[in-house]
DNA sequence: CATTCCCGCCACCGG
DNA sequence: CCGGTGGCGGGAATG
């Protein structure tokens, strides 16, 4: 057995917590002045860390006060076990937070504070070994440099922005997206059989990832002391919480299992080594750096629920990150560093060291595993093509699939009265006027009319001029982010007969309780205001299957999803505790531009919604693939090596909304994914027939692409199944507007469609009986089987005769 | 039992 | 050579 009370700080520690106003905590080294602009607050550290402290804790605390200030005569008994500081107290989250609450968020440059182990650790008293995780993920995002032994430079959250933009852009570099689809591939595989026999393919074509030693990820402006800092052999932890931020950052759904992010920080390092010790202790690390970027509010911990059981994930909760618009930004910055090669471009890229040992210009067309991948799917291709009728589901294939066919990949985001309050999207008082850095704010809080949450999908919100109605928009995390208005107009209103009803009727709370939990931490604070709280978070974790084919995948999403929600002012009440309102959107990743920069073309094609948006918001933003968009239509779009070669696949993008763009695109395109949602759109408009559209199908089927379809539907059920849960609840309540809408097709009701329609596809599997509409329902299933992606229901039917 | 992850041994490394 | 660093994994706490 241990001892406990190996030190006496327990209580001290206590003391320490409860204490929110007193400046208790030894001051930190430097003189602390905040600066009048710094959001940052002594108090509102403290606070939150007590709120941090789960409920045990306090209980615990009141005891032992009690005790204390009671008697003496209890004291002894209770003395005995119960004051241990408890595993939790330990904590190194906690002790994250009382680190960070030394510092202020955005230290004025001025003067730097620095860091001192020693008395750190000693006014914490901690071991030395437990700050060093600490200040190890804390250098890795920049947050602290090291000057010397024991010593290090607090930067605070000035250049977080910027590192994680760097850290984004290498995890793209590298394919951490596939390596995570493969994975979660390889999972789904496995299912039955212990024996992984045919990974070969994959694990092949993958090559895992051959070379990827990599380096510390620097940023320009921070002085990272010396050599010393790539001094080779450690950082390992460094490196690992900088591999694991940029899993968030690069993946779609913006969460990450503990699992995947294991196996794929193992297979970097070496080549896939199933060890199963290795695997645990990686696990371990990855607790102890999510600890910390939980304590820095990066990310939160959920659950992500699969047939098989829940996992442990986690999600980025931090900024978003702007898609790395060439460098911009960063030039100031990086003109300031100093690195060896000495090119006239001055980027991040050339301060940070690349992952892959490639030097010189690491272009993708370099890494042999993405050629390697290219080669896969043409073999798939080429499979699939020969056999076209059967469905048969082709594993090599499956990483084609579009992300939001696999699992969802979109989610209601609602926030919590704390989430809002921070962003200030209530009506706080003061919250706003943060001086936050400045890049990002175009994004994330327009209008204080929804609140922004950065969570897996980024919405914007949009305020229509005419109507005075704001639309959130779901802008695809990754990357380009468009934009741009369009008027909701009379799309807004359920169509009477419609299931209208569905969305608004469906309970919110059923939504929530599926996909994840909040860590304690989150759930303390919640308890309070739970009546607001509740509600909240409906997301999904779908972080599984989730997308196979990179971008273009992502394209597809249309299916999922639309969103659509009643504007009133109900809205915002509605919309604080349940769903943002109006459409959510996921335009999966437009331009990245802003609105502004956006060309006439561009807009006409891609982001021609405003123009178009007043047939109907949704065809505007129907997705279609944003991949192909990217690739066809806007030449200005920054084309990442994933792009590039899906693009192949991809063909035309259908800009859709203008009806000569449609005629255009349809005739130059080929046949893909993409071509569902165009006919969706169309219909939707009302300017194709519904049984026009339907042929798109049948061209689809033929052609390669279909094969993917058809897979689809296959993963779709094993794959998915987190998801499985979230949609189902979607489910009910647009099968029911489903339904309505059916009977009458006019062009506005069609907004819900999206939604029932992507449901349905889920759904198709098993079917959740249930359906009153038989014929609806099974045209539906059979559609899908086929490789249709998504067809709204009603399209089907009428495609069916 | 499973998940979470604290503790601290001890190898390394850099001064 | 010494003391700061920080891999690493047992196994305790917690769920």
């Amino acid at each position: 057995l241990k001892t406990p009370l190996k030190q006496a700080a327990t209580s001290q520690l206590v003391l320490t917590e409860r204490q929110p106003d007193c400046q208790p905590l030894t001051p930190p080294p430097k003189p602390k002045e905040t600066p009048p602009a710094d959001p940052w607050t002594p108090t509102s550290n403290l606070k939150m860390l007590i709120s941090a402290a789960s409920p045990e804790i306090r209980s615990r605390e009141q005891r032992r006060q009690l005790s204390d200030s009671s008697s003496e005569a209890h004291l002894l008994g209770d003395e005995y076990e119960k004051s241990q500081p408890s595993r939790k107290e330990k904590s190194l989250g906690l002790l994250c937070h009382k680190f960070l609450a030394r510092y202020p968020e955005y230290p004025s440059p001025s003067q730097k504070s620095y860091i001192c182990l020693d008395e750190v650790t000693e006014e914490l008293h901690v071991e030395r070994r437990r700050i060093y995780d600490i200040v190890n993920v804390l250098e890795s995002l920049h947050m602290v440099s090291r000057l010397a032994r024991n010593r290090y430079v607090w930067h605070g959250r000035h250049n977080l922005p910027q590192t994680l933009q760097a850290l984004k852009k290498v995890g793209e570099e590298n394919k951490y997206i596939q390596q995570i689809q493969m994975i979660r591939r390889r999972e789904y595989e496995h299912e039955f059989e212990p024996d992984g026999e045919r990974n070969e393919e994959m694990a092949s074509s993958f090559g895992s990832s051959e070379q990827s030693e990599m380096s510390f990820v620097e940023l320009p402006g921070v002085e990272f002391r010396a050599a010393s800092v790539n001094g080779r052999k450690y950082k390992s932890l460094r490196v690992m919480s900088q591999k694991f931020v940029m899993l968030f950052l690069v993946s779609t759904p913006q969460i990450v299992s503990l699992e995947v992010a294991a196996k794929i920080l193992i297979g970097e390092d070496q080549l896939e080594d199933l060890d199963k010790s290795k695997f645990k202790t990686k696990i371990r690390r990855l607790y102890d750096i999510a600890n910390v970027l939980s304590s820095l509010k990066l990310i939160k911990k959920v659950h992500v629920t699969e047939e098989r059981g829940r996992k442990p994930a986690f999600k980025w909760t931090g900024p978003e990150v702007l898609p790395n618009t060439q460098d911009t930004k960063l030039e100031a910055t990086s003109a300031t560093c100093s690195p060896p090669s000495s090119e006239s471009i001055p980027s991040i890229e050339q301060c940070s060291k690349t992952l892959f040992p490639s030097k010189g210009k690491q272009n993708f067309t370099r890494h042999s595993s993405l050629i390697k991948l290219v080669k896969s799917i043409e073999n798939d291709r080429r499979k699939i093509q020969s056999a076209p009728t059967s469905p048969v589901k082709i594993s090599a294939s499956m990483y084609l699939f579009p992300s939001f066919l696999l699992g969802t990949s979109f989610f209601f985001v609602s926030l919590t009265a704390e989430e809002l309050q921070m962003k200030g999207a209530l009506s706080s008082p003061e919250a706003v006027p943060k001086p936050e850095p400045p890049q990002q704010p175009a994004l994330s809080q327009p209008l204080g009319v929804c609140p922004a949450s950065h969570s897996s999908v980024s919405p914007l919100i949009l305020p229509h001029p005419q109507s005075g109605v704001s639309y959130a928009i779901y802008l695809h995390p990754s990357q380009a982010h468009t934009v741009t208005t369009y008027s909701p107009g009379f799309m807004l209103q359920p169509p009477p007969g419609a299931n209208a009803t569905g969305i608004k009727s469906s309970n919110p709370k059923e939504l929530n309780k599926i996909t994840t939990e909040e860590g304690d931490t989150q759930r303390a604070m919640e308890e309070p205001t739970k009546s607001l709280a509740a509600e909240e978070r409906a997301d999904t974790k779908s972080e599984t299957s989730s997308q196979r084919c990179l971008k273009r995948s992502q394209a597809l999403q249309e299916n999922n999803l639309i969103k659509r929600r009643k504007s009133d002012e109900e809205s915002l009440d509605t919309s604080l505790t349940f769903f943002p309102s109006g459409y959510l959107i996921p335009l999966t990743h437009c331009t990245h531009g802003n609105k502004a920069e956006c060309s006439n073309k561009e807009k006409a094609g891609v982001c021609s919604l405003q123009h178009s948006a007043y047939s109907s918001p949704i065809t505007g933003v129907i997705p279609m693939p944003a991949s192909e968009l990217k690739t066809v239509n806007i030449p200005a779009f920054h084309i990442t090596p994933l792009n590039i070669m899906l693009s192949p696949n991809s063909i035309a993008a259908a800009p859709v909304l203008s009806n000569s763009c449609l005629s255009s695109s349809s005739t130059s395109s080929a046949p893909n994914p993409s071509s569902s949602a165009l006919n969706f759109m169309l219909q939707h408009i009302g300017l194709i027939p519904a049984g026009v559209q339907v042929p798109a199908n049948p061209v689809l089927q033929h052609v390669p692409v279909s094969s993917q379809s058809e897979n689809i539907s296959h993963n779709s059920g094993s794959t998915n199944v987190q998801e499985g849960k979230v949609s189902k609840n979607t489910l009910q309540l647009d099968r029911g507007g489903l339904s309505g809408n059916y009977a009458a097709p006019s062009a506005p009701k069609e907004l819900q469609e999206p939604q029932a329609v992507t449901e349905s596809f889920f759904r198709t599997p098993g079917g959740p009986n249930t359906e009153p509409s038989p014929s609806a329902n099974s045209d539906s299933t059979q559609r899908i089987s086929q490789g249709t992606l998504y067809i709204p229901q009603r399209k089907l039917e009428v495609s069916e005769d």
